[in-house]
Order: structure tokens, then sequence, then C-alpha cells
DNA sequence: AATTTTATTGAACAGGTGTACAGTAAAATC
DNA sequence: GATTTTACTGTACACCTGTTCAATAAAATT
């Protein structure tokens, strides 16, 4: 069989436990030891399932970063994001995925927390920008560098909004997303 | 006074237990009692100047990235890095910086490294675009928003160069990063 | 050179880590 | 419903962690 339902009841119970004390510490301070305590579960059966609290908050964050994916395939409107000229604030999901899930991005961008989750993000949004652009190539540049390029370039932006305690409104950000990108057709000229 | 001897010594020590180690196994395998007993420093001593072993590490890492920028300092020609049309190939230190130094780069890239790292790249980075572009301002965009956006894209190229070993020549990847940042003043027409 | 200051040491402590293994209990399978 | 399979438990062990504190030795200061 593929889902015992005893693991199926230990994984829910580290989950809430895990859930349980990161309101009260952050990630890295948590031991092993006191999630399976308040889980109810054995210290060795936690092992039986994972190496690190870390990997018990990946298990989490993969669901949060396929729901990234899932909003660009709704029935929304499914535009090129980052084609320049077409761009529109409306189709960029990325920044109201990011604030909708908050409280775990806090996680993930502070910077005591493994790199892990920084490149499962990463990797999402490259893939996003892979499919959508995979009709607009450029002769001389490499399509995946190019993506990378993009995907993290959007990540700075975030990164930066992380350091400002998310201040700065989800509209305001798709606005100035939109005219960076469509800096250097304005700017070929002047400067 | 401001170093005493003994501090020199015991951190030199540490220094160089931290390196002979990191020959062996990668930095989240590295206890700290076994750091101390290569540089035969006592354990409370260690926790004197330092948390844990990747403070140690961090200490490394700074004189590190402080090369980054002195190496735009130098009497090079100090050009406008990413300004579309007069970005030069010979004026983009940076891939040229990473490998150089890339022993080190692989471990600040790997997956299971605290974000801090990321941070202190990404940060030397944005100043140096800040300092170099503060020339060009472009209206209704935050300047600093635009450097994070730019950092952390050439931070992407990096990434993907490091999850491909570093294949890549520093020239290919010079060349590449200016006809992306070249892309938009031609694609406005078409796609 | 004598005195003061302070970095380092060593020992000890409660707690967490990672692993192993036999015993138990709760699933799945027949 | 009885049997087989396997996830979980409890215990134990060696080791690492983070901290405290009095004793020591190596600096700086006079």
């Amino acid at each position: 069989m593929r889902t015992d339902l005893r693991v199926i009841k230990t994984k829910e119970a580290l989950h809430n436990a895990l859930l349980e004390v990161l309101d009260e510490k952050s990630l890295d301070a948590i031991s092993i030891t006191e999630i399976c305590r308040k889980a109810k579960v054995n210290r060795g059966t936690f092992y039986l399932h994972y190496a690190q609290v870390e990997e018990l908050f990946e298990e989490y964050f993969k669901e949060i970063t396929a729901d990234l994916a899932r909003s660009y395939q709704e029935p929304y409107r499914h535009v090129t994001v980052l084609n320049t000229k077409e761009l529109n604030p409306d189709t960029i999901r990325i920044f109201h995925h990011i604030e909708k899930y908050k409280r775990f991005y806090r996680i993930v961008f502070s910077k005591k927390v493994p790199l892990l989750y920084y490149y499962l993000l990463f990797e999402e949004i490259k893939q996003l920008l892979l499919k959508d652009q995979e009709a607009i190539l450029h002769e001389d540049i490499d399509h995946e560098l190019h993506c990378s390029y993009q995907a993290n370039a959007i990540i700075g932006i975030i990164i930066d909004w992380y350091h400002k305690d998310f201040s700065y409104s989800v509209d305001y950000l798709n606005r100035q997303l939109v005219q960076i990108v469509n800096i250097q057709s304005s700017n070929s000229t002047g400067a």
C-alpha cells in the first residue's frame, strides 16, 4: 500500500505541532524533541520520515509553491508574463501570491534558514517563465539563462519587499515591475 | 587596546581549522567541537567569539565580498555597469570574481547553508549598482527597487552557473548578460 | 619589572542529536 | 476473523550543544 493510515496520522500530528511551535519561535530555534513532544510522536518516528525540522517545513512549502503554479493555470487571463509591451499588472500573480502566504515567506526569507526554500521558489517562477516565454526566443540568448535572470530579478524585488516588512502594496509592485521591464526601450537613446 | 594578541591567535587557529575541515565535509556537517579540537582551542573560547560555525565562515566570506567591491574601484576602466547601450563585457567583473572564489561560492550556494551569505552577496552587488547608476534615474521608478531587481537578476545567472558546476566560461556569461540586458530595445516591436 | 586587566582554560551541567534494536500495536492482506 | 506485514514505541548510548564559573596564564599598562 502507498498510504498507511498510521503514516498519515503521524505526519498530520507533526505538521500541526510544527505550526503550533512556529507561533512561538523561529524555525531554526525549534528542536525535533519539542515537535515530537507536542505531536505525541516518538522521536525515533520523526527520523523515519524526516532528517531535520527543515524537511518537515519543506513539505509545507512545496504545497505553497504549487499554489503559485496553480494560480497561473486558473481560467484567469493567462497572458505572457514578462513580455515587455504586453505586460499587464493584472496578469502578474506573483506578488499577490507572496502576500497571501506572507506568514510563510517571512520564514523562507529569514537569514538563518537554508537556501533550499529559496531555490524551490526560484525554480517555480523559472518554470512558469520557461513555459510562458517559449514562444519568444531570442537569437544568441540561452533561453534558460534568460529565464533564470528574469525569475531571480523578480525575487530581487520580493527580497526588498520582505526587508521592508511587506509594506508596499501589491499594486504598487506590479506597476513598478512593468515600469522596470519596459525601461530599456525608452532608455536606449538617453543616458 | 583593540586587538589583543591572544584574540588574533585564537581566531587564526579557528580560521585555519575551518578551512582544513571544509576539505573533508560540507559546512553544515562540521561541528564546533571538531573545529576546536583541530585548532587546539577550548570550546568555550569559540563561544566567546562566535555562536555557530556559520559565523566563523561569515568572517571569511565578508572578506571575499569586499574583494568584489575592490575590483570595481581598481584603476580599471570604471564604467557604468548595467546601462544598456554602454555595457561592455570587459567592465563586468562579477562573473570573474565568482570564478576566482569558486571554492567559496560552491559553499555559499549549497542548499543547506543559511540564506545569510546570499544576502551578503546580494547587498554587495546592489550597492555597486546603486552607486554606479545614481546618475541614471528613471521617473516613476524606485531606484532602490530597480537595483534590487538588477542585482538579483545577475545572481540568477550565477545560480544557473552554479547548478551547472560553473561549466560556462566567464566570457560567455558576460556576452549573454549584455545580450539579455539589451533585449527590450529590439524586442519592443516584435514578439 | 611589577601590577592590572582580560582572554583563555577546564570541568561540569542539562538538554538535544542521531542511531540501533527488540517489543508492541495497528494497519493491510488473505 | 486470522495472519502477515510494518509503523511506531521505549530504551539506551555516544556525542554535540550552549552555558556557567573559578582558576590560570598571557597580554597590556604603569
